[in-house]
DNA sequence: CGCGAGCTTGAGGCGATTCAACTGTCGTGG
DNA sequence: CCACGACAGTTGAATCGCCTCAAGCTCGCG
């Protein structure tokens, strides 16, 4: 086994064999960043030549920030929002006794930071729970801003980030409000692999999730204890496998099922 | 006493003699709406002339909707958001089970529907809890799309109500994910007052509160038997009182200590 | 080797839910 | 005028889901 890194493993970690496909290390740092995203921006949108040199052309400085490490763009000096190239990130907010709550977990290619409307929780700080690298996204922005007309498929791509990222919010809310343990964490786990399936980052349903137990519980409003038992329920139930910082949804339209129906107890054993 | 219209009583039903301050009766529909939208505005940001005289010459078209209906301005052809000008209306998200989860509320002021931006929370129809009425918010939004540099305040007081928005989001995924039933209750209910003053329909702590208990549930995210008695636990220990449809918070203090700290126990008794 | 971070497991208790019944109020129609 | 149903609120009992406390475990690393 290679120098694995866990549970604080990261997107730029070495990983095991087989997992590697799941990021190729062979490019540098940016490279990688810079081709992930072009991925990602044409997933959601078409873009124009211009708009594909631009995205090639971005910074190759790379902010690297610790674990545990706030991330604050517009604090940092730097007025733009960052990319998160490699590693994973959340929106905590602290409560009065200490205890956490996450509004949001961040992968890469998500956005840190303001957009130019200073809205909530674009501009609550982010908390780097692994290792996290980021490069600015200062020439994307410029270039919304200002030649709108010539960036058409960049306006799109940010905007369904937007979207993407509120839609997460509400199903945060419906989570949290109405369903057991063992369905947040099954549509959380769901939600991931859908998000990191974008990027590219998923290979026959698995994907590295470098999210601690105690790090689940606190954006999903649980108990570490409690999630343990309800991972193991799962893995013990053939809907999920979980090794070293790898997760792997086995049955997608059993968890599937599971995770959007908050039906209280029968359908939960299928029998 | 008045006919008093309960559980689904409405801002713009008689109310009885102690709320009558709530608002004045005396006037028109139409002339009540663009009152409080002038007085709610000039709260957010001050208004050139030109913004005063345009929010003075809203529509009289009133719209009314039935307790239960939806009201989706979009699919209703007029592609404009409206304005919630009296009565209390949510947004639901429909569970496979019959349940709901409500996203959010919104009260008299509120924007309901696309704000051309096609967010999600404002894409999701909205359900009107009690006689709901709207007026088109067309000229506004016409007027800050067409010439931006003339209605500064205009956009301005949007933006914030947006930011408003999306921070009652944030704070409802708090109060699901962490608190207790007294908590979340408790800090509902001071939100509420905060935004119902915000427009000017509070006395002295009292405001209208329409929402049956269970509705409160399906807000936040608890039965209907337990809103019950965590209710009845607020009134037992003075921090809420409850009469026919209205709620008057009776210790700021405590209840804003009790609302924004997820201390689990001790501190819920102040001794 | 010893330490720390994360994971695992058991026992006990509290918070919240479900089921079920009952009260009070209002609007409707015979 | 009163019977009736609809609806909101109230209350009790039993149960479940999840939490806290408290150990113990495993693994990688200094």
């Amino acid at each position: 086994m290679p120098d694995m890194v866990y549970p604080l493993s990261t997107m730029h970690a070495n990983v095991p064999p087989s997992a590697s496909v799941l990021e190729p290390r062979a490019m540098g740092a940016a490279a990688i960043g810079r081709d992930i995203l072009l991925r990602r921006m044409r997933n959601l949108s078409s873009l124009n030549e211009r708009e594909i040199e631009l995205v090639r052309s971005l910074s190759d400085q790379v902010k690297v920030h610790d674990p545990g490490s706030m991330i604050c763009p517009r604090a940092d000096g730097s007025p733009y929002p960052r990319l998160i190239v490699s590693g994973w990130a959340c929106r905590p907010r602290l409560l009065s006794d200490g205890r956490r709550q996450m509004l949001a977990v961040h992968l890469p290619l998500d956005v840190l930071g303001d957009r130019g409307d200073r809205r909530p929780l674009a501009m609550t700080p982010a908390a780097a729970l692994t290792p996290v690298r980021t490069i600015s996204a200062a020439p994307l922005y410029d270039a919304m801003a200002n030649k709108p007309d010539q960036f058409p498929g960049l306006i799109r791509a940010f905007t369904k980030i937007e979207r993407m990222e509120e839609n997460q919010l509400l199903d945060h809310v419906v989570r949290l409000g109405c369903q057991t343990a063992l369905q947040r964490i099954a549509s959380c786990l769901l939600e991931l692999h859908r998000r990191m399936e974008a990027i590219g980052f998923t290979h026959d349903g698995s994907y590295q999730m470098p999210l601690t137990q105690e790090a689940l519980g606190e954006l999903l409003g649980l108990s570490l204890v409690h999630v343990n038992r309800i991972v193991r329920q799962l893995k013990s139930e053939g809907l999920f496998e979980f090794s070293s910082g790898i997760v792997r949804v086995m049955d997608f339209q059993r968890v599937s099922l599971l995770a959007d129906r908050p039906v209280p107890f029968d359908d939960a054993k299928y029998g």
